[in-house]
DNA sequence: CCTCATGTAATATTTAAATTTACAGCAATT
DNA sequence: AATTGCTGTAAATTTAAATATTACATGAGG
């Protein structure tokens, strides 16, 4: 299974948007250097939650700005935005099981009854936690002054 | 996200050993073709499922059993047998953030708290899933003569 | 029209996963 | 006790995926 750290780097841009997207011009290599991350996946990142309509950005003179309420902003429709098949990608099937063995010729079928609910339950779980509670989570901790980034 | 193939490799053997192992020795060899995965890397997944307990192997003469009954082999433990902290790999995380910016320093906190939820679910979510549920999926499954392997 | 951003393609680098090679150790068979 | 066929495991190589880099066209405000 493998959802990848982009999720948590749309995460940490949209904290961080949220806060102080109002204030100042929050440009991909201001998050660059928040994040750790470089600026060009960073563009592509935001370019990817902008297509879901999650937040808009001022192209050419740079800034972003959240389109939906953080209560409207879960997990799994991050992670979708991002991979829309992270899903599917979740649990990883060996590509080349025997044709001339009857456990190679049925695995996939097999796997695939029992994965299905797991990726059921993991999406279940994914659309239950909001930007919001993330919010919260942050709000909840000391330190919140901005030295720089 | 990530759970890797050999999740599903792991299973492939298992359902060789529970239905062949009787029958014929199943050796690293044999389980190699019919899975299409190399053979150390099916004597590394086997020897990470018999120090869990989940078979033996008889080693120097070949030939694998199921010490379990498939209905306490979970998802869960197969999982777990292979890869012990499969659950905190599960969700990558940005390994470096800005120590110098608010949300920097307190996003890796604030991601462990929501991904602990997710954790927890897909931990229960594989609990669910035995072994003897993908048995009964393969046993309802046409063509199971073998021609070979 | 100059400056600073975004958007995006192409290439290169890095990192992780899986395979290959190699060989020591074990157990049954002769 | 020597041979055979298999396991156990380490080390090196290969492959594949993720991420970073470079480069440049395009957009919008000063």
């Amino acid at each position: 299974m493998h959802i990848s750290t982009k999720c948590s780097v749309a995460i940490h841009c949209l904290v961080f948007i949220h806060e102080y997207g109002e204030k100042t011009k929050v440009t991909s290599e201001l998050l660059s250097r928040s994040t750790g991350v470089n600026a060009v996946t960073i563009r592509n990142l935001l370019s990817a939650l902008k297509k879901d309509g999650i937040l808009s950005i001022r192209s050419g003179t740079g800034g972003a700005t959240l389109l939906c309420p953080p209560g409207e902003i879960t997990l799994y429709r991050i992670c979708k935005a991002i991979e829309p098949d992270f899903l599917s990608k979740l649990i990883g099937v060996h590509p080349q099981p025997s044709p001339l063995c009857p456990v190679g010729r049925n695995i996939h079928h097999v796997l695939e009854c029992s994965y299905q609910k797991v990726r059921n339950d993991l999406c279940s779980s994914l659309k239950r936690i909001t930007l919001e509670d993330l919010l919260t989570d942050y709000h909840g901790l000391p330190e919140k002054n901005m030295e720089s980034v």
